[in-house]
DNA sequence: CGGGTATTTGACGACTGTCAACGCCAGTGG
DNA sequence: CCACTGGCGTTGACAGTCGTCAAATACCCG
């Protein structure tokens, strides 16, 4: 199976670009530094998992909760016919996985690499111990997945009422404002680790005509892409197209 | 202004069914009998509102949670173009409007009564204590934004990836299990406090497909309607219509 | 260089949106 | 009591978006 421990290494030791992502990541951004060494020991260990392969699985059972520090990765549910929907594309930062200690309850979704990926490993039972003994921590969790929440609300918005090219639209500005944020945007070109068949199950749409679709945009003189690489040529257009307002929605992103 | 305080009327005291709701609504459902007494004292009072006014709306600072204890409300978006997404039904017992104290940010969707209702108010500063002092009851609200988020998943892999007619089998079976749990199903006949707008706005189709859909599971034998009550007749089929299954379905809902 | 994967394109059709008209019903005011 | 009105649901005709199928091309990795 690829979410077996065999697909994954451990990494030792921190490496210090790593080492400095951690006090980006998502859960403890805004807690005070003392925080940070007690967190350190329940930290359970890095690990680097190769592209393609699932972190974790809809239906299982999960014990551990991860920490993106390098990579893409994409959450997706998958329907009884085989469809496919993209439910995140998760950016180094992000928190995953972790569902509170209800009866057992398996995952709603699974978590597939996009690329490489290093993730960092905390058992569940951790987590749990963290949040009741830190206040601090567990209002910032309570605030991540209000924060989702309020992402997965847009993407329920754009999906419903939004036509295909408005939604691929606002799913390129969604991933240049997150990605700026990261300082991985240079000029106007960003990378992009997606298939146009991924695109397609991000906003509910066939990859054909995702195809159709950047096709326009690439003729409009708003996009030129290229392998893993995608260009924004006039962001304000875009977000015009997408029908968006580009300061609110810069400033509304999870992370 | 429809949110304007004119819009609701206190109510006191208490009336014995509702306390009775009380001990079922969401937040503080599995929490000790001993923290009953002590979030009482945080409780500002019951109001009740007019069908069709807005508890609150997109783009207000919020500076209360409430707790719905009768009536049902949606959850909405929308668009500049004034496209409207329903992002969901609000049942009694449902937590409304809390929102973590993040740099005073605005509500992401607004809250419209679909009847009279009932709510229970919260000041959004007590929430905050609460979670604080109680640690379980930091982890319930997790819970409950866990539970939720798992639904919008839902949500959005179905508008993403099913049919108009799968949808629409899909929101009535949503509404037949959480009624149940609330004791609102004689048989197969549930009330539907929804307008065939309401329904598409929430499915990401028109009204008027909406429409021409229900005519197809009417005369399919699936469901009969008139008013607000809707019979499901056949749940079985109703379920493989909409390409779920419904033991798996009825246990995860939010609530 | 070769084989598999991803993208592109065309043709066709199904599903869904739009526009418009009509009927039904409840509430309102005369 | 009854006509009036507005909201909601229904239906038909038509158009456009998007899905499906199929084939060709481009691209990447070994």
């Amino acid at each position: 199976m690829a979410q077996d421990s065999s697909s994954r290494t451990r990494i030792e030791p921190l490496t210090p670009c790593i080492e400095c992502e951690i006090r980006e990541h998502a859960l403890f951004r805004p807690v005070e530094q003392t925080l940070l060494d007690w967190k350190q020991r329940y930290r359970q260990g890095q690990y680097s998992i190769p592209p393609k392969t699932q972190i974790y699985t809809e239906g299982q059972v999960l014990d551990e909760a991860y920490t993106l520090f390098r990579g893409w990765v994409a959450l997706t549910k998958t329907l009884p016919t085989g469809k496919r929907q993209v439910l995140r594309i998760a950016l180094p930062g992000d928190f995953l996985g972790y569902q509170p200690n209800q009866l057992e309850r398996p995952s709603t979704h699974s978590a597939v690499a996009l690329t490489e990926c290093v993730v960092c490993l905390f058992p569940r039972s951790s987590v749990e111990t963290m949040v009741f003994e830190q206040p601090d921590l567990a209002k910032r969790l309570i605030e991540i997945y209000q924060g989702y929440m309020a992402y997965c609300q847009e993407h329920i918005t754009s999906i419903g009422q939004r036509s295909a090219k408005q939604r691929i639209a606002e799913l390129f500005l969604d991933l240049l404002y997150r990605l700026r944020r990261r300082a991985q945007v240079q000029g106007n070109r960003m990378p992009l680790y997606l298939t146009q068949e991924d695109i397609g199950d991000a906003v509910g749409i066939t990859s054909v005509h995702v195809s159709r679709v950047m096709r326009q945009l690439r003729e409009a003189g708003l996009i030129r892409y290229k392998g893993h690489s995608l260009a924004l040529l006039d962001e304000a257009e875009l977000a015009r197209v997408a029908g968006v307002n580009p300061e609110r929605m810069a400033g509304a992103r999870p992370d």
